[in-house]
RNA sequence: GGGUUUGUAGCUCAGCUGGUUAGAGUACUGCGUUGACAUCGCAGGGGUCGGAGGUUCAAGUCCUCUCAAACCCA
């Protein structure tokens, strides 16, 4: 065993994790055969962007999906935790765009051929990037089927979604107002806009009527969209415009003559409560359009300057546009007035540019047939939420949803399988690519220019990543997944998308269970962000403290669901956690080298106790991860290992361990110490990965790894006697070191104690522990008696249920101060038996409440009067001292 | 405007279906080099649970209102 002799004193994660992750990947640990006569628990990873780096989001998402993999994987399941990366069409392309724009090139002059190639080329350069930092993590994912959303498979399955959905009619193209984002110069889907709070005006406007007369004032917080309006809408039952209903006001700047139409949609209270309806750039006034038949004039191009239909404006900017515009009514004496006024912006979730509402021709899904067997397996319980919560608000999103545009005029992603045919105006939606038109046989079709949605394809990610549409094992055995684990911020991006298709393609939900975690904040509680430059990068704070030290710091210290706030601070408390076991790990090994695996002799008190503290670890351990609580998991471990173990049961068995002239005794206190340290490891495992294995391996009667062992399960240990006993010592030590301290005795200097215990059991319990409490206590002579004839002199005391301690301490004691802490003592004991008295003297309590709670009250207010008897005794010994 | 979450010791957070004298970590104070660990040990001070009202024999724990913060949706 000289090895382990030569552990550092300091644990030091950089000499072991990557030694451990290598010989883990190499002997295929991660990866599991298809075994179908064993329970499969799979999870599938959220895919990261395949050019992204790893942030502490991930980080934490994907802890927590090892911890339950690891868990799984430990309790025998043929378990699957499936890796892969997502193509991320927008963010990528911006990216390699940047890049071009760099060599003073762009897309357009590349062509999309050459385009594409370099994208491939570098999601070859950048791609591996994420996958190595999240096997820093010690991510135990099976690398051996990693996917990508753009691979042969997974683009398979998309064509076959896609031709499916089409020829079922439910999915179309159509001429409808889409968010359009300038800058990167696509549409995107509503959930992708964000709506933030901005200050702004609301400028009135003067339409004057076409007869002369004084017209109507509209409000308007974005007045270059009038060269586009239609029309101006009323509430039917606004009386104040009752007479200019029908009528036709002159749009100024453009002279155009529009009517004053009625809609129930305009609300009175706002602004003047007549509106200007522009059909083509508000999505409201698209709605309205429709229903009144009004013309959609588009006013804008693409890269959000104005057209050709905006008469002079033609040309500028949207904003530039604006100005002119506002200034050239002011000129005209038709602007009324400016209000300051906050209301909230659409912006593009990814460049925050202003989002321009814009009619054109897209292609959508369907969503009410998709959507609501997608809300039934979630009410039926079938697919459930934790925490339970988040299943209100994925239904409430489903119920109000509105069809998906899936279109993106991007190149980068699945091209929408779509070719019109010039010829005969055939729009042809095939599996395989078509050479010519299958209508009038034209060689000149031509593909749809766009591609899909990225998360149209991530929506597929459960059963394309397992093979689909090929029928494989893997998706016989492996799906539905077991669960997924994924941050609240994309329920609607991605998990609701995931449950329809999976609903519609497989008959079944992807998923049984949603485990929905928070997101990670600054130590200031801001969400990190770029602009703010307070990111952390998990990376660097792997190789200051390691992987096990984040993983433990990011699930513990927050409950399920909840946001966590960043400290360093907790950083450094968890990696002296590590440290801790590490030393106490160390400590076991220096003492096991002449352990021989015999069968045991008498376990002690000690003995019995930590067994039953870890029997009680390990189903409270076991039972908070199955409810996949697993900050709770995190700390239960924590208590067990430093508060009980470490601070009580180490230094309970020293004496013995140090005693070599006894060998059975010394054996059996290291075939525990052995036994719950090697347990505790195996439950420590999911949690820290590389420092449990680092351990496990120095131990002996090793396996191959700790992570194909078994999960601990309760044997027979518990042990409530045991337990109850060991409370007893460990208030009499604690009170002997309290006493110490307050009387300011040297550390190291033995003292005599006198134990009086009027009841024989709990003297019994004493005289079992006398060597114990003289170990822990620093105890010299000790004396356990059932009562005392006479007071002892001299002598320091406290009264604890059962038990009076004695420490007689000449010269040192202050009488008057003891005589002062034992009044308060009993002014504190009378203040309780009053309140006890009083509860139990209410009929109302003793009427009303269960028999239990009554008993435990009766239980409590018997100590209490024993209590105070012991402390007036003590009261009147030390009373009679200072009379002496 | 609708919804969700949060508000418990200086700080970060636990406290399950109402029933201990409300807990932990950290920070703070005192003592400490006994053969795992100073990234440590022992001991200690510190909160009446955002506010108001209500239900109940009993409320941090349920209800109503209210204040504050964060987020989501419109």
């Amino acid at each position: 065993m000289s090895e382990e002799q030569q552990l550092a004193k300091v644990y030091d994660p950089s000499q072991v994790e990557e030694k451990w992750y290598g010989y883990w990947e190499e002997n295929g640990f991660f990866t599991p055969q298809v075994e179908p006569e064993k329970k499969p628990f799979s999870i599938v990873m959220p895919p990261p962007n395949v050019t992204g780096s790893l942030h502490l989001g991930h980080a934490m998402d994907n802890t927590l999906q090892d911890i339950l993999t690891r868990f799984k994987r430990m309790q025998g399941y043929n378990t699957l935790w499936l890796p892969g990366t997502d193509h991320a069409g927008i963010a990528t392309q911006a990216k390699v765009e940047e890049q071009l724009a760099q060599e003073g090139t762009n897309r357009h002059a590349l062509g999309r051929e050459k385009f594409l190639e370099r994208v491939w080329a570098w999601k070859e350069q950048y791609g591996g990037t994420i996958t190595r930092q999240l096997r820093k993590l010690g991510a135990s994912c099976d690398w051996s089927r990693e996917r990508f959303t753009m691979d042969e498979g997974c683009s398979r399955a998309v064509r076959e979604v896609f031709v499916n959905l089409y020829e079922k009619g439910l999915i179309y193209r159509g001429n409808y107002i889409v968010n359009w984002c300038s800058k990167c110069h696509t549409t995107i889907s509503d959930i992708e806009v964000e709506h933030t709070e901005k200050e702004g005006s609301l400028w009135h406007i003067r339409y004057p009527a076409k007869d002369g007369g004084e017209g109507v004032v509209v409000a308007t917080t974005r007045p270059e969209t009038m060269l586009g309006d239609v029309a101006v809408a009323v509430h039917p039952e606004d009386e104040r415009y009752h007479n200019l209903l029908g009528k036709t006001v002159i749009l100024p700047l453009m002279n155009r003559e529009i009517p004053v139409i009625a809609d129930e949609y305009v609300d009175k209270e706002f602004g003047t409560g007549a509106v200007k309806i522009t059909p083509a750039h508000d999505p409201n006034d698209f709605e309205m359009g429709l229903r009144h038949q009004l013309e959609q004039i588009n006013i804008m191009n693409s890269d959000a300057t104005i057209n050709e239909n905006g008469g002079k404006y033609q040309g500028l900017d949207r904003y530039d546009a604006r100005k002119q515009i506002v200034k050239d009514l002011e000129e005209l004496g038709l602007l009324v007035k400016v209000e300051q006024h906050n209301h909230a912006v659409g912006e593009c979730y990814r460049c925050s540019t202003v989002v321009e509402p814009r009619v054109s021709k897209q292609w959508f899904v369907k969503m009410k047939p998709l959507a609501e067997p997608a809300i039934k397996v979630v009410e039926d319980g079938k697919l459930q939420f934790v925490p339970e919560r988040f299943a209100k608000i994925y239904i409430g999103w489903l119920e109000n949803i509105r069809d998906w545009c899936i279109s993106r005029q991007l190149w980068w992603g699945h091209r929408i399988p779509v070719w019109y045919c010039p010829d005969c105006g055939a729009e042809i939606c095939v599996k395989e690519d078509p050479a010519h038109c299958p209508k009038c046989g034209s060689g000149k079709i031509e593909q749809d220019p766009d591609v899909l949605d990225t998360w149209f394809s991530s929506g597929l990610w459960p059963f394309s990543t397992m093979g689909w549409p090929d029928s494989t094992g893997e998706l016989k055995h492996f799906y539905p997944t077991s669960v997924l684990v994924t941050g609240r911020d994309i329920i609607f991006f991605w998990v609701a998308r995931m449950i329809f298709m999976g609903l519609k393609f497989q008959k079944e939900v992807p998923f049984h269970k949603v485990m929905i975690h928070g997101l990670i904040l600054d130590s200031q509680g801001r969400k990190m962000s770029k602009s703010l430059g307070n990111g952390v990068d998990p990376i660097e704070v792997i190789n200051q403290y390691g992987a096990d030290t984040l993983r433990f710091m990011l699930i513990t210290g927050n409950t399920p669901g909840n946001d966590l706030r960043f400290h360093f601070e907790r950083l450094e408390a968890t990696r002296n956690f590590l440290n801790k076991i590490w030393n106490a790990s160390r400590f076991v090994m220096m003492n096991l080298e002449d352990y021989k695996n015999i069968p045991r002799g008498e376990l002690t008190l000690a003995d019995k106790w930590i067994l039953s503290r870890y029997e009680d670890t390990v189903r409270s351990v076991t039972a908070a991860l199955e409810r996949y609580d697993l900050g709770e998991a995190g700390r239960l471990l924590y208590e067990f290992i430093w508060n009980e173990y470490c601070d009580w049961y180490i230094e309970l068995t020293k004496k013995r361990l140090y005693n070599k002239e006894n060998i059975p005794e010394r054996n059996t206190a290291q075939s525990v110490l052995f036994e719950i340290l090697e347990g505790t490891m195996r439950l420590l495992h999911p949690f820290m990965p590389f420092l449990s294995e680092e351990i496990w391996q120095h131990l002996p009667n090793h396996g191959k790894t700790i992570m194909l062992s078994s999960w601990p399960e309760v044997s027979g240990y518990k042990n409530e006697r045991a337990e109850k006993e060991m409370t007893v010592l460990m208030e009499v030590i604690r009170s002997v070191r309290n006493i110490r301290a307050e009387m300011n005795v040297a550390p190291g200097r033995r003292a005599d104690i006198l134990l009086v215990a009027p009841e024989a059991e709990t003297m019994n319990t004493l005289e079992r522990g006398i060597e114990d409490i003289r170990q822990l206590a620093v105890g010299e002579k000790i004396t356990i008696l059932q009562k005392i004839e006479n007071n002892p002199p001299q002598s320091a005391s406290a009264v604890l249920n059962g038990v009076t301690v004695y420490l007689p301490l000449k010269g040192l004691l202050d009488l008057d101060k003891e005589i002062a802490k034992v009044r308060k003592e009993i002014q504190n004991a009378i203040t309780e038996q009053k309140r006890l008295e009083g509860k139990l003297g209410n009929p109302g309590f003793t009427g009303k409440a269960p028999e239990e709670v009554i008993a435990k009250e009766k239980e409590k207010l018997e100590a209490v009067l024993i209590r105070l008897r012991s402390l007036k005794i003590r009261l009147s010994d030390l009373t009679e001292d200072l009379e002496s």
